[in-house]
DNA sequence: TTTCTTGCAAATTTTTTGCAACTTA
DNA sequence: TAAGTTGCAAAAAATTTGCAAGAAA
């Protein structure tokens, strides 16, 4: 059972379109989470609509491929799903981001269910740390 | 220094208005985070228009007497500062909340402003926890 | 009576939907 | 060719802005 993303979009029945190239190569291209408008800028010289990038990041979404992540910016940001579990310092001023590793949150998690009366499992999870770099906080 | 809402709103000198009164009394009234859209619900019997919610909810916010929490949905919830450090078990089935408490991200900030070069500090976090209550997980 | 707030209308931003034309397998 | 995908237009949802009238201190 091959794992690469051709096969991996057969198995699901998806078509490897130009777009959808596109699209993953914006991602591989950088490393830090994406909106849909960065993702349009990086991949501008393609003229691909917006709404094909919302269905796209959709699709990839339910694939597993991409996860959601929130930096409290009132739209959604996106990053590949195969970087590992990792979360965010996140500067509030200049927004510069950095990846936190070694944080471990499902034991957090577990203790979290066996606490609680009424839920059964954990499913995901999302940490996020705001603060300042150091350029920030000399202003 | 008395440190009542009336005092605390004279202090910044913001004007105790009818509308801001309901505002609070409907945070007082819910224990869950609230949207924009359930504050003008739980207070439909003042009228009061949308864009008042808006611009309070952000007074609130500069104010520090609510907070922003991040559940995925596409839009901002908020939740009163008051209640203490916590985080929150989500169920993406019913949408059911349940406050986590004794969580130390405090140590695993200082932690990761003690690894990164770049960062500085940390002044805020999120923490939410994904995953099924025991009656969505029968389904 | 000065300063801050509100409501209304309108604009922006973000995301979703419908549908005919077009690709991929 | 059949099934899935795209672009365009339009709608819906979430949030912001300008400004004149209104309320609080």
């Amino acid at each position: 059972m091959k794992n690469d993303i051709k096969s991996q979009f057969k198995r699901l029945g998806l078509k490897l379109t130009a777009q959808r190239k596109a699209i993953l190569e914006a991602f591989a291209s950088i490393n830090q989470p994406v909106s849909i408008d960065d993702l349009k800028k990086i991949s501008s010289s393609k003229k691909i609509d917006k709404v094909t990038f919302y269905r796209n990041i959709d699709t990839l979404k339910q694939a597993g491929l991409v996860k959601r992540v929130e930096f409290m910016r009132g739209h959604a940001l996106w990053e590949r799903a195969d970087l590992g579990d990792h979360h965010h310092l996140i500067c509030t001023g200049c927004k510069r981001v950095e990846d936190i590793h070694n944080c471990n949150v499902h034991s957090l998690a577990r203790r979290a269910i066996r606490k609680s009366r009424n839920f059964k499992s954990v499913t995901g999870h999302s940490l996020e740390l705001f603060g300042l770099c150091r350029q920030c906080s000399k202003i």
